[in-house]
RNA sequence: UGGGGCGUCGUCAAGCGGUAAGACAUCAGGUUUUGGUCCUGACAUUCGGGGGUUCGAAUCCUCCCGCCCCAGCCA
């Protein structure tokens, strides 16, 4: 399809670059393999389908692996409630691993390491408290002072990790540290953690450990035993590249002396098989997804859903992989969309149109079109038969003939949109008003006669004429009429609740926030509008829930998936507005 | 001079010494039985700033400025 003339190929990102590079040199037998590693203690929101669009997305266009690997090596905060979804949402976003595995999956090699980094002198049990510890980290500025036990020797080291691991020690009483400068100027490398204790169950180990790995150590590790080539992450790791290579380095190192195996020799050699020791994985950081209007830091989120500002992780207006499900987003749209906003290291808060673009790209190709009154008033067509029923044949989509169509009915009540007709209107306003002529979509040409209104003046019945002669939306004699409103029979309609959104926040950026105030003194309090007395035509009575489509002239909505039934309580959420250019001019006018 | 990163259109983002891609947004038109879609056009003489190297610099050197990350027994 594509004839453009050779060359290096544009626009390719700088760790798709990277990975050429390697391959060329061939450093890993032209190997790609990644991983997406969440820690299961929240649900995955849109800025983890950036990094999952990106790992799997490296691993499909070289052909190689990706791996979900679950981060689990913090017992206390970590659910399979967390598991469960998250690997639901992966799928959904339409991903498939190549494996799926857990930190957890190597606690037992990750403890002989340990052991191995302690025999080569290059770990040792630390018995001063956080507090001291911390002390002696020293700061930025000013470098660390050595721990008074940073000098043990291996046996006495060797001795205490294994009564850490035995649970002969209560928690905080003393840390597996790893030894390396305590005048680092990258305060990473100051003599890090590697191992604590924590009494506690793991949602998959149970009670087998009480002494848990940290991140630092586990991550590269696992990469190396996975035989994972690029490890992609953020940028705020990239102070921890150092130790994630120090860690990778050391073991290989160690695996070099076979002296030190002792009786754990088998699972030494092991790991020397494996190719991650060959070839040894890289860390590469790239920025993090911000997004204009929301939060997604998973502490933010959590706020929000146990202190009650939304109705759970999957409320329509979260940031969240199911959020967005259940507002009826496509996976297809957040993936474009994550294509679109590229991979670099700066650091970058993309536009939230840019999301709704895509999302309003493809429900535009897919979503059949249906219509439905938010907001009715009632319409009576004079001189239509009392009795009469018209059925209108109309296409489910405007542009594609193969969606097919479905039959509406039409007679002599109607209910039609509110904001559809003013008894005073300015000359752009192109729908009904007294004396006007308009076209109901694929019905008549209607014009109006005349309305009634309450004392407060507002409209509550309008009645209009119409013109056998322009049955179908068409006029013979070639008049024209500028407005085509949607309708529903009142005979016929199927009461419906509409679930309208808006920004949760009422600023760009919630993320900054004037002094003394927090996110949540931006949540917007209108951004959830329940509209109980729509009306819809019959056909979206079965609907089934998480069906996407759109309400010709209002927005594209979806059947909700929890509170939408079929045949009974119909309720649909909004998922975008349509482009707006009415809502536009009239802004002009009124500035 | 604590260390590590980053600065190209309103927002993302290509570009890697040969004379500023693309997308979104915005604006102006056209088509239209959705004020939708679609189509056309406009939109950085300039790449955080100053010097320098070069026939030629967003790209190389240098100084300066701004922003982000790091002192969890979190990830």
């Amino acid at each position: 399809m594509s004839n453009k003339p050779e060359g290096p190929e544009k626009g390719k990102d700088f760790i798709r670059t990277i990975i050429d590079k390697d391959n060329e040199t061939g450093v890993y037998g032209g190997r790609v393999h990644t991983r997406f590693p969440p820690e299961p203690n929240g649900y995955l929101h849109i800025g983890h389908a950036k990094s999952i669009c990106l790992n799997f997305g490296v691993a499909r266009d070289y052909q190689g692996k990706c791996n979900l690997r679950f981060d689990d090596t913090n017992p206390v905060k970590e659910d399979v409630e967390y598991v469960d979804s998250i690997r639901e949402d992966v799928h959904w976003l339409g991903f498939d691993w190549d494996a799926n595995f857990y930190a957890s999956d190597y606690f037992e090699k990750l403890y002989f390491i340990a052991e191995l980094f302690i025999k080569m002198g290059k770990a040792y049990v630390d018995h001063q408290s956080a507090d001291e510890i911390r002390a002696n980290r020293g700061t930025l500025k000013e470098p660390g002072v050595p721990s008074p036990h940073r000098d043990r020797t291996v046996d006495e080291n060797l001795a205490l990790f294994r009564a850490m691991r035995a649970g002969d020690m209560k928690d905080g009483e003393c840390v597996l540290r790893a030894k390396i400068d305590m005048t680092a100027a990258n305060v990473v490398m100051r003599d890090p953690t590697l191992y604590r204790i924590k009494h506690a169950d793991h949602h998959r180990t149970g009670a087998a450990w009480c002494i848990y790995p940290m991140y630092d150590f586990t991550h590269g590790l696992s990469d190396a035993i996975e035989g994972v080539t690029h490890s992609l992450c953020t940028l705020e790791f990239e102070n921890n590249r150092p130790l994630y290579d120090w860690c990778v380095d050391t073991l290989m190192e160690g695996l070099r002396q076979p002296e030190l195996f002792g009786e754990n020799a088998a699972i030494y050699n092991e790991l020397a098989a494996l190719p991650g020791f060959n070839q040894r994985p890289r860390q590469y950081e790239f920025a993090r997804l911000n997004i204009t209007g929301t939060v997604l830091s998973k502490r933010k989120l959590i706020q929000l859903v146990k202190e009650g500002h939304v109705s759970g992780w999957d409320d329509p207006r979260m940031p969240t992989i199911c959020g967005f499900r259940r507002r009826g987003y496509t996976p297809e749209s957040i993936r474009d969309f994550c294509e679109r906003i590229g991979i670099a290291k700066s650091d970058s808060t993309v536009e939230f149109a840019l999301l709704e673009h895509c999302l309003r790209q493809d429900l535009n190709d897919r979503a059949p079109r249906y219509l439905g009154v938010l907001d009715p008033v009632k319409l009576v067509i004079e001189n239509y038969p009392e009795d009469q029923t018209d059925e209108f044949d109309m296409p489910l989509h405007p542009e594609e003939e193969s969606f097919g169509h479905r039959v509406v009915p039409f007679s002599k009540e109607l209910w039609i949109e509110r904001e559809d007709f003013m008894i005073d209107p300015p000359k752009k306003f192109f729908r009904l008003g007294p004396g006007r002529e308009v076209r109901l979509r694929f019905a008549y040409y209607v014009t109006c006669t005349g309305y009634e209104t309450d004392p407060d003046g507002k409209v509550t019945l309008i009645r209009a004429s119409y013109d056998p002669e322009t049955k179908g939306g068409w006029s013979k004699d070639g008049r024209k009429v500028k407005g085509t409103l949607h309708w529903v029979s009142a005979k016929h309609g199927v009461k419906a609740e509409v679930r309208n959104y808006g920004n949760l926040f009422t600023t760009e950026n919630p993320n900054a926030v004037e002094e003394g105030k927090t996110f949540l003194d931006y949540l917007n309090p209108d951004s959830l509008e329940v509209l109980d007395t729509c009306w819809v035509e019959p056909a979206l009575a079965e609907m089934k829930p998480g069906t996407n489509f759109q309400f010709e002239r209002m927005g594209y909505y979806c059947a909700d998936s929890r509170d939408h039934k079929p045949g009974g309580r119909l309720v649909f959420n909004r998922t975008a507005t349509l482009r707006d250019t009415w809502a536009k001019i009239q802004k002009k006018g009124d500035n």
